[in-house]
RNA sequence: GGCCCGUUCGUCUAUCGGUUAGGACGCCGGGUUUUCAACCUGGAAAGAGGGGUUCGAUUCCCCUACGGGCUGCCA
């Protein structure tokens, strides 16, 4: 059975980058009828917060992402203190005692003598002594081991990829107060869990290839992995730049719709085509990582919006009849209003904007030149309301008097009526139409 | 500096050496609607640069340039 998950760490909310990963993991379970888990990497004690992991899963709720299964790393800690020690029994890990500091001043010197800044192994070289020694004023640190050979996986999106260990420091897998790195519980759920796909960015890219041998030494199979390219700004601009403003959250309030976002995400980057899907089936159908490209992908939020648009006309009344009533439209017009003025908004929040125009009235637009016209057609509009035949009976009048006619007859009336060059059929706005300021 | 990946219309991309370089979104024009939108229809629009290989390169190889990622006792 196809099993993937989605492994946020909970110290921050999400944003379309995240996204996308946990959409893809989601649609290859879904479209296999496989199982998705959702994991929260909480290892990192400072940083990781439980607002974080409850606005991760509020976000995923929104979008309907459900997941099989919750886990969190942090109930784990015994499962990975079990796995370091594994590894240690299998000579794989060893222990360091270098300060930050000290490691910081050796990556700079390599770097100054044009070597790359990967770890020497000097720990490697000290005896017992030496060790029991330096235990005495400072605690250890452990890395991974690493066979120094080319690391190669077939990856589901770039292809054949290989690296060579020796260019990869020894990964650390335990800090020197004791907790555990990302990269061994990572691997170790991995394992447990019996994940088989791995969809993430490519900025994970040298992980992997020390993760296959942690699995390797782990007595686990690697899965198959896929890195996906990573978002850029609208200009080409690292998206960390403008995570601020592409939070699920902040395009929520914006009034992005599920659907437009779930349609562009599962598309974007890859071959097919985006076109607004309105179930996570329909996107999981179709839905394969070989069609993704290996290049950067350029994410401009606006393109969120004419998804979100269209999304919105093709909805029924009873979809929004609740936020319709909301505004305070009379039970009577609710349906009309919306039939009406669908195709006139971008997003749910555009509505309470007409309803007020219905309601109240618009500021009267009027052209100088037009003055005396406008005037001369409002003496002739009785008050409001208004039936389906008013437009044809009020314009048709106005024409005789005026001898206008077409765009010079219509326009100016729109823009007294409604202040605005747009908008729905002036049919249909009068039906709705509660006051005319225009009339004085 | 080292390692990995990448570069085709504005954008996302197709092309398994020979194509009028295709599609989608966007854009522009026309039609329709007495506005806009929607819809229909037409159009403009692309192989980073330089070397090879080849009868023939967008496609294969090398170099350069540019972009992205990694190079943490973060994830």
């Amino acid at each position: 059975m196809v099993t993937t998950r989605f492994a946020p760490s909970p110290t921050g909310y999400i944003h379309v980058g995240n996204l996308r990963t946990a959409l893809m993991n989601y649609l290859i379970a879904r479209k296999t009828g496989g199982q998705f888990i959702l994991r929260l990497d909480d290892t990192d004690q400072e940083r990781s917060k439980q607002e974080y992991a409850d606005g991760i899963q509020r976000d995923l709720e929104w979008l309907g992402l459900s997941w099989d299964r919750l886990e969190r790393q942090s109930d784990r800690l015994d499962r990975y203190a079990a796995a370091a020690d594994e590894l240690r029994a299998k000579g794989r890990f060893y222990e360091c005692f270098e300060s930050p500091t000290e490691l910081d001043l050796k990556r700079k010197k390599q770097l100054n003598m044009g070597k790359p800044p990967v770890y020497d192994r000097a720990a490697l070289k000290l005896s017992a002594d030496e060790k029991a020694k330096l235990r005495e004023t400072r605690d250890g640190y452990w890395r991974f081991l690493l066979d120094q050979e080319r690391i190669e996986w077939a990856d589901g999106i770039l292809g054949d990829i290989s690296i060579d260990a020796a260019s990869v420091s020894d990964p650390v897998l335990i800090r020197a107060d004791g907790q555990v790195l990302y990269t061994l519980a990572s691997v170790v759920d991995d394992i447990d869990m019996g994940v088989t796909h791995i969809v993430r960015g490519s900025d994970h890219v040298t992980n992997t290839a020390t993760q296959i041998q942690i699995i390797k030494a782990l007595g686990g199979t690697p899965p198959a992995f896929a890195h996906h390219s990573l978002l850029t700004g609208a200009q080409g601009e690292a998206l960390s730049k403008r995570l601020g403003t592409l939070s699920l959250r902040d395009l929520r309030a914006r009034g992005v719709e599920p659907a437009a976002l779930l349609s562009l995400m599962a598309r974007l980057g890859s071959s097919q085509p985006v076109e607004l899907m309105t179930s996570l089936d329909e996107l999981a159908e179709g839905f394969d990582l070989s069609h993704f490209g290996a290049a950067p992908t350029k994410f401009d939020a606006e393109d969120l919006f004419p998804l979100t648009q269209k999304y919105l006309h093709g909805l029924d009344f009873s979809a929004v009849a609740s936020r319709i009533r909301a505004l305070g439209v009379p039970e009577a017009l609710a349906e009309t209003f919306w039939r009406v003025v669908r195709e006139n908004i971008t997003v749910l929040d555009d509505l309470a904007d007409w309803w007020t125009l219905f309601r109240d009235g618009a500021e009267p637009m009027i052209a100088p030149e037009d003055a005396d016209y406008v005037a001369a057609a409002m003496a002739l509009l009785p008050p409001p309301p208004y039936g389906p035949d008013s437009w044809a009976n009020w314009t048709a009048a106005v024409k005789e008097a005026t001898g206008r006619k077409g765009k010079a007859l219509f326009m100016p009336l729109r823009l007294a009526l409604t202040g605005q060059t747009h908008g729905p059929e002036m049919a249909d706005v009068m039906t709705l139409l509660q006051t005319v300021r225009a009339r004085g």
